[in-house]
DNA sequence: ATTGGCATGTAATTAGTTACATGATTTT
DNA sequence: AAAATCATGTAACTAATTACATGCCAAT
């Protein structure tokens, strides 16, 4: 027996993962382990998923009727795999999706202002030790974007047929990377700069 | 029987939440609603959390020993509040906390990202529309973070002592709610112009 | 020999969200 | 009269994280 929730009337979830599968897998058939090497090549930076969700979730959508799956068995003892490939109930719900427009705006999560906001009992200096220390990541990171420029994708690439329309997409979500860790590493560089003078 | 878990291992655990009240306690002693008020002013633009969170953390803590509470029973007919202290376990958690530098970055989860990423199959105008909807929020975003310049966190700069130390760090999480705005206003707009110009 | 990549899953726990509940007082 | 704010909690559900679990193949 269960109840009526919110969700049996509002058709729009927003559980990104389940949306970031169907839109991958509306490129092609794809394993759960291929789902996974792409997310993290491209939507991890913007949406990040653990290995265990995306083999659950896949599951689910099967249920759900919006995936179906086939072993593909790989003769000489190696591993099979299990891939995935849209339904046209599964094209519809990613269409639906992409059709109702967000009407909200996404709240920040960041641990390290918490840290901030809560540093006025501490060693000014360990807090600049830390912040210099986030600006190392940071940094790393906004390399990672400016070396992803081009030749990134590939694999999905191949699978696009209509390629050239979709990097534009692709490019503009890379684009926001660089410049949140352009942002961050001047607001690091200005905040250490300030709690230095203290 | 409980088995051992990685947390019983590694003292300093991330939980937010945790932190944010045990900080907020350190200056003084408040209620749930307090602690959610105080959140929603301050807090709540990189950490949100429903107060039915607040108030089940607090028993939490409560009964680890970090908190006490005391129910204060308010005349005629009025609700009472219960009003949480810190103990001096509470204090030295809060201290071991932030004296662990976060040696990590937070992952970026942008549910937006998400739906560019996957536009390329919908007509470019309902795209260009949804971004100059999220525009208008991120505008009224930010023209928030600068009406709250000075005036704000009133009721907690009365209960704390030494507030001219903290109020750095908190200008620091304003600044950098402006600046976040302010990027992703710039990125809005040039991805608005880059759609447009398909 | 051991690390890393390929390949797939389940179990257990913790955290976050929505819904359910109540009831007073103050402001519009 | 209705809405907003004060004030506190529980229940149910969904999602995210960590840990457990296995085993092949290729390269160093």
């Amino acid at each position: 027996m269960s109840l009526l929730t919110y969700q049996h009337f509002c058709l729009i979830l927003y559980f990104m993962l389940k949306y970031i599968l169907l839109g991958f897998l509306n490129y092609g058939e794809l394993s759960g382990y291929d789902l996974k090497s792409l997310m993290e090549e491209s939507t991890s930076h913007f949406w990040h998923a653990y290995h265990s969700q995306i083999y659950t979730t896949l599951r689910k959508l099967e249920d759900e009727g919006l995936v179906i799956s086939e072993e593909i068995e790989a003769g000489d003892a190696k591993l099979n795999r299990r891939v995935y490939t849209l339904t046209d109930e599964g094209r519809s719900a990613l269409r639906e999706w992409i059709g109702e427009p967000m009407r909200e705006m996404v709240q920040v999560k960041e641990d390290l202002l918490v840290r901030v906001f809560f540093s006025g009992s501490r060693d000014p200096q360990a807090t600049v030790d830390e912040l210099r220390a986030q600006r190392r990541l940071h940094q790393q990171q906004l390399d990672l974007y400016n070396n992803l420029a081009s030749g990134h994708l590939n694999p999905l690439v191949e699978r696009t047929p209509d390629m050239a329309r979709e990097a534009v997409y692709w490019q503009r979500t890379l684009d926001f990377g660089r410049r949140y860790e352009q942002m961050y590493i001047g607001w690091l560089d200005d905040s250490i700069a300030e709690i230095e003078r203290l």
